[in-house]
RNA sequence: GGGCGAUUAGCUCAGUUGGCUAGAGCAACCCGUUUACACCGGGUAGGUCGGGGGUUCGAAUCCCUCAUCGCCCACCA
């Protein structure tokens, strides 16, 4: 080696080789304890009166493994927080998992079948304890995945949805709610899973197109019309609008008689404007049991309702001579029968209609009546501690009102900001929500029975004789409590007055309602606050092709397999650059491969840079600059001033295009070869203002690139013969304020 | 039925508030290896920015309309 450059690392000789140094450099974020906010003003790098910035991780799920859509969250999450603290500010970022109650547990309940175990076998105590096991495998290796993409997460604060202090928060939550009101049990028709054994909530159903059969059904001197007619056996009220003139002659509560599919019934007309005149024939029958509308129709005529099909969604005895079958074999045999009386008045064969089916299980859902736990998201209440603009203390609001009130009026912003156009759609159309499930895995119900007596705690009670509610409560019950029971609420922590409400929830827009809206919700409710202020939503990563990934294509991108292979800084920019928030975007391994070779190219101009300036002193405010290096200067400085403004405004995509462009096309393509000339030819003035020039600039470059590509910047940084004091990138400052 | 998005080079996509000859990666073709880098440099070819209409001094960008594709929501029996 030159002996000019002997201060050189010698591993600048070689290709930049991300294997090598990624878990070291890692190590070394880790042991410096700067991922945390209190270390970093114990240091001193961090001002204690600084401004804070906090960001809760949303918690993956522990069902597995981290794919490719949370590497691209831990990416965007991971350059926002690393800018922050670039920026000086106390930035916290919360790492966690989610128990998932019903995904986690039918995970396990299918390795079980393999095993020929079902969970009846085991007990519930028994069957938890797998299932803890399982979760706390995935908890491991999604860990271990979410350090190796780089993420500076404070793990000193690690939360789970199901641990300790979050079971007070959840129970806590629902003692308040059920003390105000707002959290009833009551016997309503809800979205039975007959596979999974469980209700579910609106959200957790997927429509499916199907097509099938539509019966024209003589009843009596109605023609009604149905797909179901498995349900039809308890139907004895005959509804129509109260405007249909073709039904005029028929009153309100007036009986008939008529034969129908058992032998002859009496059957009482109904008058309700829901019914639409124009569909089929204007006239239908109610199945109160086993339908929403229907429900909602004999509740407000004060109507029988009568059970036809039970849990396993088989027929009961109401069902005469079906009774037991499964409603699939029955319905063809129901109309053959129906046929040979004579009421079957024609078939329509090509009937295309969506059918509901579970989002776990995909069995088609069979609503029920039972008796459940709801959230009422209209009953109105006062509100407590209310630091909400435009909702003063003790105002009497609904739930629905405040999840309304602060995304309308801008407390809580979201990006893109079509997405507030979704959310207020689903929340018009919200209805109570179901948060009880019949499944052991989860938060159980903080309920307990006596007899008659019915007691509601944190705690259970100390005398003998109470039993718990069997039931669990819906995930999201728990994970929308997610930005302050990861900060220690309901206790008055220090955390949780430094950090709440956060300042950023980034997630994919795919779970807008499941988790952002009950975040809300829960925060506005209890907390008497917004749970952050800016929701910046992603889309889903497909494949080059534009699919979804999935194992049966084969085309699935495993995040730590790319990363071993072409390193997580290349991963981390391939799904960032050209990706705007909100957008599905397509990946390849190419794109990962090209991002590579730009962390090479890095890595060889600061090659370059650190062989050509060994000879001078490291000035940072060096002043005496060519005319020709001062444009330089200000164009630089141009260009990281937009990359500030973007990342400020959440266009990471732009930002990260900007300065790519600029170090490869601008800085080594143009700075860098004019520089060669420079040293050959220039005067001595020139060249010292030339060799700080570049100095100065890699140092600019290597601190702007940070968030993007934080490994190959600080293996950098690590190496510059000015650091000698090894000072750790990730808590320098911004070059740009 | 209601809502949202997309349509730009062979492929995958950028183009932030309307403004310099419309860009990137990959692929193709040509030239180049004397000391940062072949995980490289220089260059060439390739686009009537989905169709049509409008606003404007100026439109890929704003408005209208049509077409195709995709997504979300919804209790039409």
């Amino acid at each position: 080696m030159d002996k000019a450059n002997e201060h050189l690392d010698e591993k600048f000789l070689k290709p930049y080789d991300p294997t090598a140094t990624e878990d070291e450099i890692y190590k070394l974020w880790e042991e410096s304890g700067f991922f945390n906010p209190d270390e970093c003003i114990k240091a001193g790098v961090t001002d204690k009166d600084a401004e804070k910035f906090s960001i809760v991780l949303p918690p993956p799920n522990v069902t597995g493994t981290l794919h490719i859509g949370h590497a691209v969250m831990l990416a965007i999450e991971d350059i926002i927080v690393r800018y922050h603290r670039m920026k000086g500010k106390r930035t916290l970022w919360v790492p966690g998992t989610d128990h998932a109650a019903i995904a986690t547990q039918s995970k396990v309940e299918k390795i079980l079948e393999k095993e020929k175990i079902r969970k009846q076998d085991l007990g519930r105590e028994e069957f938890i304890k797998k299932v803890s096991q399982f979760a706390q495998e995935s908890h491991d290796t999604i860990i271990n995945q979410t350090k190796k993409m780089g993420s500076s997460l404070d793990w000193s604060r690690e939360a789970f949805t199901l641990d300790k202090t979050r079971e007070v928060a959840v129970r806590t939550a629902f003692k308040k709610m059920y003390d105000d009101g707002l959290i009833y049990r009551g016997d309503r028709i809800v979205n039975w899973d007959p596979k999974g054994q469980t209700t579910i909530s609106d959200d957790e159903i997927v429509r499916k197109e199907e097509k099938g059969k539509f019966y024209y059904l003589k009843y009596g001197p109605f023609v009604i019309g149905t797909a179901r007619p498995e349900t039809k056996f308890g139907d004895k009220y005959v509804v129509m609008h109260p405007e249909d003139k073709r039904y005029a002659e028929y009153k309100d509560g007036q009986t008939i008689e008529l034969e129908w599919i058992n032998g002859p019934i009496t059957a009482t007309i109904i008058k309700d404007e829901s019914v639409d005149m124009e569909f089929g024939t204007g006239v239908m029958t109610i199945t109160p049991w086993h339908d929403s509308t229907d429900f909602e129709i004999a509740e407000r005529h004060n109507l029988d309702k009568e059970q036809i099909i039970d849990k396993y969604g088989k027929l009961l005895p109401i069902a005469g001579e079906f009774a037991g079958m499964k409603i699939r074999e029955a319905r063809e045999k129901i109309i053959e029968k129906l046929a040979q009386k004579g009421l079957v008045e024609k078939t329509d064969e090509n009937y295309v209609h969506n059918i509901a089916t579970a989002e776990r299980t995909e069995a088609v859902i069979e609503p029920q009546i039972m008796r459940q736990w709801f959230i009422d998201v209209n009953r109105k209440f006062k509100i407590k501690n209310s630091k909400l603009k435009g909702i003063k203390n003790e105002q009497e609001v609904s739930l629905k009102e405040l999840m309304q009130h602060v995304v309308r009026s801008n407390q809580i912003n979201i990006v893109p900001d079509r997405f507030e156009k979704t959310y207020f759609q689903w929340i018009d159309n919200l209805r109570d929500w179901c948060i009880s499930r019949q499944i052991w895995y989860g938060h159980q119900i903080p309920v307990w029975y006596k007899e008659n007596e019915i007691y509601v705690g944190v705690e259970a009670p100390t005398e003998s004789g109470w039993t718990q509610d069997e039931d669990t409560l819906d995930t999201w019950f728990s994970s929308g409590l997610w930005t302050f029971s990861t900060l220690g609420w309901p206790e008055e922590t220090n955390d949780f007055k430094n950090y709440h409400p956060t300042d950023l929830l980034e997630t994919g827009y795919d779970i807008l309602f499941f988790w952002v809206a009950r975040m809300i919700l829960m925060s506005t409710y209890l907390v008497g606050d917004i749970p952050f202020k800016s929701v910046y939503l992603h889309g889903l990563v497909r494949d080059e092709k534009g699919r979804k990934m999935s194992k049966s294509l084969g085309n699935i991108i495993d995040p730590l397999e790319v990363s071993e292979k072409y390193g997580a800084d290349a991963v981390r920019l391939s799904l960032i650059i050209g990706v705007g928030p909100g957008s599905d975007s397509n990946m390849s391994e190419n794109k990962i491969k090209a991002y590579k070779k730009f962390a090479n190219k890095l890595w060889n101009i600061s090659r370059f840079v650190i062989e050509n300036t060994s000879d001078i002193e490291y000035t940072k405010d060096f002043s005496a600059y060519s005319p020709a290096d001062k444009t330089i200067i200000d164009s630089q400085k141009e260009i990281l001033k937009e990359v500030t403004e973007d990342i400020e405004n959440y266009r990471l995509y732009l930002a990260g295009e900007k300065l790519y462009h600029y170090v490869w096309h601008e800085f080594a393509d143009i700075i860098l070869e004019e520089s060669k000339n420079i040293f050959e030819k220039g005067t001595s003035e020139e060249i010292i203002s030339r060799k700080n020039l570049l100095l100065n600039s890699l140092t600019n470059i290597l601190k702007a690139l940070h968030p993007f590509t934080p490994f190959v910047t600080e293996e950098i940084w690590q190496s510059l013969p000015q650091n000698k004091e090894k000072n750790i990138l990730m808590v320098e400052k911004w070059p740009i304020v």
